[in-house]
DNA sequence: ATTTTCCCCTGCCGGC
DNA sequence: TGCCGGCAGGGGAAAA
């Protein structure tokens, strides 16, 4: 599923190819993705403006437009974008849900197999350090995310460490697979107390969240199930997976079988040897 | 305030 | 072969 690195895969692709470029036609298939907007409303809005910049925060894509506004998007479970020089033959796009035209003739499609994917206007004139604050923390690749930022947010809190990572208002980006990866790459079981995480652990676990973003987005994100870049392509990630969706295989430092478990409501990957239950 | 549960969706897959 | 229940997990709302 698209996670911090498969959003940043797709605004450096996007980032090559679409500013400058006037927004000249939407075409909604699917008014769910404007939810619980009207996709006339939304096209009304922004139609004609030029896209300056392409942003992200967390897991949301932002496209900054020249009037001020910023079309916000999410991809949540198997949304898609993907930048075309033309336009996608007819069929092309197996779940096409908008499909944006721009004013060189190239397009730009969401495409949802599960239609939670959507899409809309943060206005002009907002402040998005408010507009974020409470629901999307400190982006983990920004300076500012240090050992001890990290230390801060889990202090205290109750819920397993794989709950904490995987709340956004803590740590921005961070999805289902990614927890898993940093988690092992720290040696922290998934359900250890986020607040009693020693601190040499936390070290090793903040340098096991960067490294796995900075690996995963250097691979182009990883193509596990449905995740295409915005040219369509596959990711490379899922190669260097060590222990998510690794159920039996040996684990690469030990040799131990990895095991599944449910975790926070979500299937879980870990190494019971190197992630000892504290 | 924090944590937990439920819900939204639908293609796919294993089991019978 | 075909039907069907269960699974996948992002985030937000509601409940605890």
């Amino acid at each position: 599923m698209p996670e911090l690195p498969e959003v940043e895969t797709i605004r450096r692709q996007l980032t090559e190819r679409i500013p400058g470029r006037r927004l000249d036609r939407l075409d909604v298939a699917d008014p769910l993705i404007t939810a619980p907007e009207l996709p006339e409303a939304l096209a009304a809005r922004i139609m004609g403006q030029v896209i300056e910049r392409v942003d992200r925060r967390g897991k949301y894509l932002l496209l900054r437009l020249d009037e001020g506004d910023t079309l916000a998007l999410h991809l949540r479970m198997t949304g898609r974008l993907h930048w075309r020089p033309g336009t996608p033959a007819d069929g092309e796009e197996r779940f096409l849900r908008a499909l944006f035209t721009l004013d060189d003739g190239s397009t730009l499609t969401f495409g949802d197999q599960r239609r939670f994917g959507r899409m809309w206007v943060v206005p002009a004139g907002t402040d998005e350090r408010a507009y974020w604050r409470g629901r999307v923390g400190i982006e983990p690749l920004a300076a500012g995310f240090t050992t001890d930022h990290l230390a801060r947010v889990l202090t205290g809190r109750r819920v397993g460490i794989k709950a904490a990572l995987l709340n956004q208002a803590l740590v921005a980006g961070i999805g289902n697979m990614y927890a898993d990866e940093a988690l092992f790459r720290a040696g922290i079981h998934p359900e250890e107390s986020a607040g009693e995480v020693d601190r040499a652990r936390i070290k090793r676990l903040h340098r096991g969240i960067r490294d796995t973003l900075r690996t995963a987005i250097r691979e182009g994100g990883a193509s596990i199930d449905t995740y295409r870049d915005g040219l369509g392509n596959q990711g490379q990630m899922q190669e260097q997976l060590r222990v998510h969706r690794h159920r039996d295989d040996p684990c690469p430092t030990c040799g131990t079988t990895i095991v599944k478990t449910t975790v926070a409501q979500r299937g879980t990957y870990w190494c019971p040897r190197c992630q000892p239950r504290p």
